[in-house]
DNA sequence: ATGGTCGACTCTCGA
């Protein structure tokens, strides 16, 4: 498929952002959409409004947190969500796996941790090790294999504003740039940095720093990586600032990457 | 800028 155009979106609540979600697919006409952050139950997610778009949803969601759904124009063959692995947090609501023929795209909503020294940190990097596992069990690096999400990583200190002042950040702690790292060793490309090797390439900027977006104060934890070959297919990547500037914007804004496979 | 602002929900938590 040529130009197979895949995106994620931390949307911060579907039913606050569906205004900005339906024209930026108007606009967009991505291919598969990975949104994070939900945040609602199965029963009030607004299916009907992607379908009007030409949308079909699958989701899992919970009131209040978390929640992650994948829209595409196609319908995926399968899609299950979590790790499956009987541990607790199972990621019911923070993983789905789409099987779109021999692709494979996983999204992720990994926790955020809170603060190193919260019981949230260790649970967030157990849940990178069992993301781990579920690829070693799951595929190898010749599979087609995309992994998009809001991975609460920035992987160097390229990715986010004043990185000395970000050491013991849950998103920054060298721990959790190791879970990473390991990601990309158990092989996976950045695709993202392939595209775009620059400076303040940022896909996430917090309401509470003041003009952060304008200032572009900011942090990449959204990614989208991929096994080699998926990787060497891809034409381009970028993040839509668009609907972060608009009318009540998410903190994040979606990256896309087009592949030709 | 150790403050700040959203969203969802009971007022405080998560981010």
């Amino acid at each position: 498929m040529k130009g197979l155009k895949i995106a994620t979106f931390n949307v911060n609540s579907i039913r606050s952002r569906m205004h900005i979600l339906k024209r930026w697919l108007h606009d967009s006409r991505v291919d598969i959409l990975c949104l994070q952050e939900t945040k609602v139950k199965n029963e009030d997610f607004p299916a009907e409004d992607l379908a009007v778009l030409g949308y079909k949803a699958a989701y899992s969601g919970e009131k209040s947190y978390n929640g992650v759904a994948v829209a595409s124009l196609v319908p995926p063959d399968e899609i299950r969500f979590g790790l499956g692995d009987g541990e607790e947090p199972d990621g019911f609501t923070r993983m789905a796996h789409a099987r779109f023929g021999d692709l494979n795209v996983i999204n992720l909503y990994i926790p955020q941790g809170k603060s190193i020294d919260h019981p949230d940190y260790p649970m967030k990097l157990r849940f990178f090790e069992r993301l781990m596992k579920y690829l070693d069990e799951n595929f190898s690096p010749g599979d087609k294999l995309v992994i998009v999400g809001d991975l609460n990583v920035a992987p160097t200190d390229m990715d986010v504003t004043s990185p000395e002042r970000k050491r013991d950040h849950v998103c920054f702690h060298e721990d959790v740039k190791k879970a990473f790292s390991n990601l990309l060793d158990w092989g996976l490309v950045d695709v993202f940095r392939k595209h775009r090797p620059g400076e303040g390439e940022f896909s996430f900027w917090d309401y509470r720093v003041k003009n952060s977006l304008e200032r572009n104060i900011g942090w990449r934890i959204d990614h989208v990586l991929a096994t080699p070959q998926v990787a060497e297919s891809s034409k381009e990547a970028w993040v839509d600032r668009g609907p972060r500037s608009w009318e009540k914007p998410s903190d994040h804004a979606p990256v896309v990457a087009v592949f030709d496979l």
